[in-house]
Parts: C-alpha cells; structure tokens; sequence
DNA sequence: CACTAAATGAACATGGTTTCCATGTCCATC
DNA sequence: GATGGACATGGAAACCATGTTCATTTAGTG
C-alpha cells in the first residue's frame, strides 16, 4: 500500500504516481461543497462514468487524511466523511445534522487554548479534534417537525 | 429497548428496574479510572465471575450515554470508550494515545467560544464535541522509541 | 403468590472499513 | 523494443463494533 500519502501528486515526487482514478478522486472532491463519504464518493465517480475501485476511494481517501489535504468528520456510528481543505492550516466546521451544510469555523480561540493544555499538562505530541454541529436555519422548520433529515445523515453530536 | 435511559436507577423511578447486571455495569465503571470499551467492560465483568450477555453491557452503556451519565471518546476506526462522568456538566480529556490514561480539562474558554458561534451562526441546537489526545510524561520514553501502545489502543487523533 | 412489563442474552444481521492478493501500470534501464 | 521492480488497482473476503430479534427470565407490583 502507498503509506507515504500522495503529497503533490506530481509525477516528480518519487515514490508517488499521478493516476487516471486518482486525478477523478481530487477532482470529484473539489466538486463537492460539503463533505462526502467514502462511498457517497465512489458512487459519484462511478454514476458519472468513472471506472474505479471503493478500494482505491478508501485508500486515496486515507492518504489524503495522512497528507492533511482533506478535512474529515465522523458521524455518530463512527463513519468518515471528507471534504477538501480549504486554505492552508487546520480549520474547523459548523456541520448541519439535518442537510449537512458545512461551514468553516475560526477556531483561533480554540487552537490557543489547546496549546496552553499542551504545554501545561506534561504531555508531548498534543493534538485535539472538534467537531460542531447544529441546525442550520433552513432545515429548521423541518427539523423542528420531527422530519427526518432533508438529504443526508450527516453528523452528529 | 428501554429507550428511556435509565435515568437515576432508583427503585422510585416508573418503568426502569435495578438489576444485578446494571448494579455491575454501574459498580465497574465506577472501579475504573480510565476509559474502557464496551468488550473491555464486559470482559472485566465475565472474568471476575460475573454473569453478563455483551448485549446488555451494550444497552447500559447507551442508556447511559444518553441519560448524560458517563462521557464517550472515540478512537480511531470509531470505537467507543466510556467514564464514568466525573462532576455534574460537560467534561473533555486529555488522553494518552499510548497507555489510555485520562485527565479531565477545564474547557471552560472552549465553552464559551461554541456558545458564541452558536449565536452569530444563526444554526440553532449547536452541539460540539472535543477531544485531545498525546502523549503522557511516562509514555514519552517507549514511544519516542517506537515501540507499540504500553497497555491499551486507546483514541487517536 | 401471581402477574406483567421490563430486562436479559444468545444468535444473527448490519454496515463501514481494512486486508488480501492476483493483476495491471508506469518508468528507468538495458 | 524488451525487462524488471516499485507502485497502484480492485474484487472478494475478513474484521469488528454495534444493532436487532425474540424466547426466556426477572423485578417489582397488586
């Protein structure tokens, strides 16, 4: 497997190759507003014509997450969901449970606290995850009715 | 289901039953200073000569996590670990990727900050979910060696 | 004590993700 | 143009935590 991530996907880099399903996935993500699943994705490249592996989705999915070029959620059963970084640096997302509308938070706040835990609490290699989600005011007429969610089962607390 | 959550499990409340597995489930929690996983919990409870199905370690912990009773991290490929909540509200960790140990943080500041993006984002419901995780001081030797996690595959980033 | 709703738990189902492994593709070299 | 090794692919099967079903047991009540 290609552990070491597909860093510019140039075909300079040694030891990473710039492949047809590869350039899909990049594109298909660049698509895409919000986040996707690994299989929302795959399913999306193949409907558009695309001939790929879930496999491969998997894996560039993952390599992509080890190289910081997407952002990821879970859901509330564990699943991933990707999206594209947006500029550089770590950035956090207010996610509707309902539709799943996502938006960039700034968590500069947040990022400071963390590194004050850093380095008060002793421990080494401090890293934090943080999630926001809520209802966005769209769907909050639906979802005050106790519809289900309008298009995706989109995270959740 | 008892999808009721079992709320203060006292004989007073309608509709939910003290029983010999919960008063073990409740009593191992308690005994535990760190997170465990449900397997971890259930294993725990058959080997000191308790009798108890996985199922039903499955239900109290869910009713449990609903009722607010206990807090729930996630490791990496979505697996749920549980403590028992140590204070009234909404606590977050520091944990160590290595051996598992928690600590609770004063997330007070991160708190606020939510309350405020709950406010200006005209998203109604916010949740948030946090977590951190490193590497503890007694850790810091066998990791930086790269040896493998010291007792438990506790929560990543 | 009898009765009933709640709770239990073994077996089974689910579903997302990862691993396996045989095959395919790219690229440098001969 | 052929060769070989590294990287990549993808279908199938494995994995594993969790959810569901349902017959049986049990707690607490009347």
């Amino acid at each position: 497997m290609g552990s070491k991530g597909l860093r510019r996907l140039s075909a300079d880099d040694v030891g990473v190759r710039r492949t047809r399903q590869r350039a899909a996935i990049l594109g298909a993500l660049g698509g895409c507003v919000d986040f996707v699943s690994a299989r929302e994705l795959h399913a999306l490249l193949t409907s558009s014509g695309a001939t790929i592996g879930l496999t491969t989705v998997y894996r560039a999915l993952h390599d992509l997450e080890c190289a910081e070029l997407v952002d990821v959620v879970r859901d509330d059963p564990g699943g991933r969901y990707y999206r594209q970084r947006p500029a550089a640096g770590h950035r956090h997302y207010l996610i509707c449970r309902c539709c799943g509308l996502s938006r960039p938070v700034d968590a500069e706040v947040v990022e400071r606290w963390a590194e004050r835990i850093a380095t008060d609490s002793g421990f080494t290699d401090v890293e934090h995850t943080l999630e926001l989600s809520g209802i966005c005011a769209d769907c909050l007429p639906a979802a005050s009715n106790g519809e289900p969610p309008c298009r995706r089962p989109v995270p959740g607390s």
